[in-house]
DNA sequence: TCTAACCTGATC
DNA sequence: GATCAGGTTAGA
């Protein structure tokens, strides 16, 4: 579900809780929240939020005494913002207390996601956060080429790797690529002349447009408020296969690439680097 | 480096 | 009933 647009939105969302107190944390599914070495849910009672934090697609609320609470939302999570008296909807699974009447809940159908009670320390030794690459902010085309140089994938499976570089998932592996005019299945270490620079530079234009936008809303994201995102209108290819290309008419295509799908434009994305042409027609009628 | 697995629900 | 889904990872 979320990448890092949605994520960011989703941590933007709950800036406006800095200042408030916790009174309880609750969770109803074991499992999904995981403790740290020494942490116990009853830590945070009068505990006060004092920030936010994210890093690649992982999130976080930080409170008075140093402990952070981190969620993963993975596919199907859901952070929302509810009264304490409203109803609980189907696989609510972890809840903090609010004061002012209000709860931060954490559900996710699919239960993939995790909510994480820590201290700072701890959470920076999370192997998933040591392996993360930069983020996409932090990435510059050399780091880019280089990072991917040394790969032997195709670039759909490098670019969702999170050691590569962190946030990036499959829809804006897909957007990336197709404005980068890069096929998925190039290798990933046959990158030429300005290729990753328009690469990195479509990296940063599709982050910003969709986090400008609140995020994609193809089924479960939300923000905290339960409104949508509205990036999946401004979507080029994912999702569109079928459709025609906007940029040339062409077919979008859908396959299967490091066994998620992708979507990309043949034309746009031609499968082979086009090898110089040695003679300029002029009446080839090609155009 | 790749696949299967983790889960439920939506859609065909 | 079978298939697919926006993420990550253990194990091959």
């Amino acid at each position: 579900m979320p990448e890092l647009p949605e994520v960011e939105t989703v941590r933007r969302g709950l800036e406006p809780l800095v200042g408030r107190r916790a009174t309880a944390l609750r969770c109803d599914f074991p499992g999904v929240l995981q403790l740290g070495e020494g942490r116990s849910p009853r830590e945070l009672e009068g505990a006060h939020i004092t920030g936010t934090g994210r890093r690649a697609k992982l999130l976080w609320l930080e409170f008075s005494g140093g402990l952070r609470l981190a969620v993963h939302l993975r596919m199907t999570g859901e952070l929302t913002l509810e009264g304490a008296g409203a109803p609980r909807r189907p696989h609510t699974h972890v809840s903090l207390a609010l004061d002012r009447g209000q709860e931060l809940r954490f559900r996710d159908p699919r239960r993939f996601g995790r909510v994480q009670l820590l201290d700072a320390v701890q959470l920076e030794g999370l192997p998933f956060v040591r392996r993360l690459g930069p983020e996409p902010d932090e990435l510059d085309p050399p780091t880019l080429a280089a990072r991917l140089g040394h790969r032997s994938t195709t670039l759909k499976s490098a670019l969702l790797d999170q050691s590569v570089v962190a946030g990036l998932g499959n829809i804006y592996v897909d957007e990336a690529l197709h404005r980068a005019g890069l096929h998925p299945e190039l290798w990933c270490n046959s990158l030429r002349g300005d290729e990753p620079t328009r690469l990195c530079a479509s990296i940063h234009a599709v982050l910003g447009e969709a986090l400008a936008a609140g995020g994609s809303s193809i089924r479960d994201y939300r923000r905290p408020d339960r409104s949508k995102g509205a990036f999946q209108r401004q979507h080029l290819v994912f999702g569109r296969g079928g459709e025609a290309c906007h940029g040339c008419g062409e077919i979008i295509r859908r396959s299967v690439v490091a066994g998620r799908g992708t979507h990309h434009c043949p034309r746009c994305q031609p499968r082979r680097q086009r090898v110089r042409r040695r003679v300029r027609r002029p009446s080839t009628g090609r155009g």
